[in-house]
DNA sequence: TCATTTTGTGCGTTATACTGTATATTTTTT
DNA sequence: AAAAAATATACAGTATAACGCACAAAATGA
């Protein structure tokens, strides 16, 4: 409940708000239930597929224009509201800030590191690249049979066709932002 | 449980085939668990708007590749499968056979209206257009301030503007299919 | 052929999507 | 300002989405 679902209640809002439709009246053309359009659109509910295609059948507008996030929107992401996406506690942990989307060709991460600990990952296919940019600590990264270290305020780009590992070997947390991206 | 998420099921389970990607694969990739996967591919789950969003986000697919029904397919509509969209016991069905879909341009709709009732509907915009066809019975409908009577094998195009008024003046079962247009 | 591993399905539990009805809130009318 | 109408939220009940774990089925290897 945390992601698409604000888009949707916006979209969603903001189309029946221009078209000055009450909910009723949305009810009424989509056949979901005035309750339900209201969770919707107030957040509080993360609608299923059935649901959202009533909704865009009834409405007649693209499927996408609900789900995405209107590209003139300022976003917000907080840490707080964001559970790490993968994370084993006291190991590491990996944030998607912007993951992927179809309008975008990057994806943002943030990924936090324990004293001694390390993540492993495959490959992502071919002419894919990561930027890193360490925030905190220091990070040891092997990629492509070499190791570098990157420390804090630096940043590098590598492609990322091959498998590679994130390391912290320092005491202190480890802490960067990763941008990927392909082709 | 019946429209959409048949595409989404057919959709999910050709990528990762494609990807030769197993369940567990999958589950890793996106954070939706396999059972989940499975549900989802066999058709016996209606994923939240969330779900979908885990899937398209770690799959890099878009959103429509999921939900679109493949224009390749052929796509076949049980009126059994199909509860009617708008329905008053003893008086009238609306079934939506093809309803409003981004990549279309017109809607397909089966109307079913029980001796000496009647249906109104309001305006559907400028430039909105039926095309009735009448399987049987008489339609007596009312439209742009006139009567028009179209009889069982007869069909009628006319702009959908303003209100217009369905009615079955006789003592048989009427059943038109219509076909929705714009511009 | 039988073990071993890999991949998919079934099952019980919890959280919540979705609905209909009732209540609250806002807007409009008199 | 009060009454009436229109519009949005709250609530309670039911169905089911989503998960983790255990099992089954299929594929692989010895």
């Amino acid at each position: 409940m945390e992601y698409i679902s604000q888009n949707v209640a916006r979209n969603l809002k903001r189309v029946r708000k221009t078209r000055k439709m009450s909910l009723d009246d949305v009810a009424e053309q989509t056949g979901v239930s005035k309750s339900m359009l209201g969770q919707i659109e107030r957040g509080e509910s993360n609608p299923t597929v059935e649901t959202l295609g009533k909704i865009v059948s009834g409405l007649r507008i693209p499927f996408t224009s609900l789900v995405n996030s209107a590209n003139t929107d300022i976003i917000i992401v907080n840490k707080e509201s964001l559970l790490p996406f993968k994370s084993v506690e006291g190991e590491y942990q990996f944030y998607e800030y912007f993951p992927y989307e179809e309008s975008r060709t990057f994806e943002i991460y943030m990924m936090q590191i324990h004293p001694r600990a390390k993540n492993c990952s495959g490959g992502h296919g071919e002419n894919t690249f990561e930027y890193l940019t360490v925030i905190a600590g220091i990070l040891t990264l092997e990629a492509e049979g070499k190791i570098y270290e990157i420390k804090e305020g630096d940043s590098i780009r590598f492609p990322t066709h091959g498998d590679h590992i994130y390391s912290n070997n320092t005491d202190e947390i480890l802490k960067f932002v990763i941008t990927f991206t392909w082709n």
